[in-house]
DNA sequence: AATGAGCGA
């Protein structure tokens, strides 16, 4: 599975695309071969399931319904001319399988992503980077959605009134840290538990991130060149929408050309981040 | 397309 992309380099025809299913659970898989900007071959395996769902609104109707008196044209009318039309209404949803994953196979990504940067082999990083990054993510937005963890960059007091809210100073460990306070993040030299200095000098901007990126993606992405400082992602200001642009702030400047020479131009959501040093910050008067 | 927040003594 792993060798898919040494095999077909050279090759100038694609594979054809190929869709199997639906399966025993009602799962269809689809196979697609495409090329990325830089030529490279690029396999896409999409798996969804058609999920009928009932709605519960039409039992409750249907139920109340036959309580009625008919009247009208229709309090004397046979079955065969029915004066009323029905319209069958059936929603059909899709959505993306999860997949399930080891202990064993988590640990086998990080260790093919940490040899894949070590060393030069381009299609090896974008291979296991791409499916490592894709599987944290997941494991956290399920986490998400199990309340384990808050949803990224949500206080918990948004959810609405009458909770519980956390007041200052009530000090409760585990809940969520506003970006301001989130101080030491990934990375493994870390220099002391003092609170650091910025180091706005090795700052590094990534552009043409898709929306939904959070700090927690960044730092899964950057994290492995080295100890960061800092990740911001810029965010409107009313709306909190992700402005599509973030600062990576490395403590050791080394760290940081090393992930623009590996990440820029990488394809990351459909989409091919632009990564470079940002320039200094304009000074607050 | 795009270059970040806070700041109250």
């Amino acid at each position: 599975m792993a060798k898919w992309g040494d095999l077909l380099e050279d090759e100038e025809e694609l594979p054809p695309s190929t869709t199997t299913g639906p399966d025993a659970k009602g799962v269809v898989t689809k196979v697609e071969y495409y090329r990325n900007e830089k030529g490279e071959v690029m396999k896409k395996t999409t798996k969804t399931r058609v999920v009928k769902i009932e709605k519960k609104v039409y039992k409750v109707a249907q139920e109340r319904r036959a309580g009625w008196k008919k009247f009208g044209e229709a309090a004397t009318e046979r079955a065969a001319d029915s004066v009323t039309s029905q319209t069958p209404d059936e929603v059909q949803l899709e959505r993306i399988q999860r997949q399930k994953q080891t202990q064993e196979e988590k640990a086998k990504g990080a260790s093919d992503f940490a040899s894949a940067m070590a060393g030069s082999d381009k299609s090896a990083i974008v291979g296991s980077l791409r499916d490592m990054l894709y599987k944290k993510r997941m494991e956290r937005q399920l986490l998400a959605a199990k309340g384990l963890i808050a949803a990224p960059e949500r206080p918990p007091d948004e959810d609405g009134p009458g909770g519980s809210l956390p007041t200052a100073g009530s000090g409760k460990p585990g809940g969520w840290v506003p970006p301001s306070l989130r101080n030491r993040i990934g990375g493994a030299g870390g220099e002391g538990e003092m609170m650091q200095k910025r180091r706005d000098e090795n700052s590094v901007r990534v552009s043409n991130l898709s929306e939904d990126v959070t700090e927690d993606d960044l730092a899964d992405l950057f994290g492995p060149f080295g100890p960061i400082q800092r990740i911001f992602v810029a965010k409107d200001r009313e709306t909190g929408e992700s402005r599509g642009f973030a600062f990576i702030n490395f403590i050791h400047r080394e760290d940081a050309l090393r992930a623009i020479s590996k990440l820029d131009g990488f394809g990351y959501d459909n989409l091919i981040l632009s990564v470079s040093m940002a320039a200094p910050r304009p000074e607050r008067q």
